[in-house]
DNA sequence: AAGATGAGTTCCAAAAAAGAACCTGCCAAG
DNA sequence: CTTGGCAGGTTCTTTTTTGGAACTCATCTT
């Protein structure tokens, strides 16, 4: 399969990963959320070829989870900031996050930690179910075609 | 920067995204979740080249995030299951098709519902402090170097 | 007039992916 | 004892994508 076919699988996965599914695209959301906006400031914190970043940026921004916005006229200047469909992935690069502190971090602990300002702890995020608010795991949840599966998607498996 | 690197940036997030992040390793972990376990079946399901599916394989194996068990002897065959580490995976994979069925489905809905079994209802899943039990808005989070943060590692800056 | 700045483009070499063919160890049928 | 099949790879060639550096362009600053 081609990479940009993946946007039209019957899969809501398959097609989140077809927009920031690439080697860069999820650290430079990443950085948007520390407060990065500028061109210059994603090409030095990432250590990305250029090109790439434009290009990164551009799809992004044609994919809606960036809006560039003037903070300056002549010469013109725009930065990048999220919308909420890109501040929606907050909780993707968090759990991805607590997924690193806790297999990739060394013997001293993790190198940044998140804080919650609401209760002003260290935030460990937890997902649970909102129907029922029990923690979710994984062996508890199964699939079955939703609404807008096709005739020709194949009913997922179970674990 | 090489993509070698990344799994030694001071970012838990960098570091997991040098095991999950490139184009195809979280559609392979997505299927590991729907219960597929053999080369060929992921093949199948994912379309991808042979090799760069026997190179994801290897990598996610000697990163622990799955196991090769075998199923036969004579000849053997091994399948490929999740660890623990690669369970854990699963708010990240959850997260994503979340993310997916609110901004890439079609008009009838998302392709695929999530039931979570311990109450029988569509599973929405929803990121809570385990702290303060409040749900998570990415406005109020913040960071600061953790315990494991060197001395060279920028202090990160909040949103 | 000579830099400096921010945000890109362009060019080339090197690395990674797509697609197809080939290999291996074993079993089963003819 | 040869043929075919299967699971699970590996090899080969062509196309895409990166990495890295240099160049552009419109505007400030000195």
């Amino acid at each position: 399969m081609r990479w940009e076919d993946l946007g039209r699988e019957p899969c809501s996965i398959a097609r989140a990963l077809s927009i920031v599914g690439d080697r860069w695209t999820l650290l430079v959301i990443r950085d948007c959320f520390s407060g990065v906006r500028r061109f210059e400031e994603f090409e030095a914190r990432l250590g990305i070829a250029r090109h790439v970043l434009a290009e990164r940026l551009k799809k992004l921004t044609d994919a809606g989870v960036l809006v560039r916005v003037a903070y300056q006229e002549r010469p013109r200047r725009e930065e990048y900031c999220l919308t909420e469909k890109g501040r929606d992935l907050h909780p993707v690069i968090v759990m991805l996050a607590q997924w690193g502190d806790r297999y990739m971090a060394g013997e001293d602990g993790p190198p940044v930690e998140r804080v919650h300002e609401l209760c002003g702890k260290v935030l460990q995020m937890q997902p649970i179910c909102s129907e029922c608010g029990e923690p979710v795991a994984a062996r508890d949840v199964t699939m079955r075609p939703g609404p807008g599966a096709e005739a020709r998607a194949l009913p997922p498996r179970n674990v």
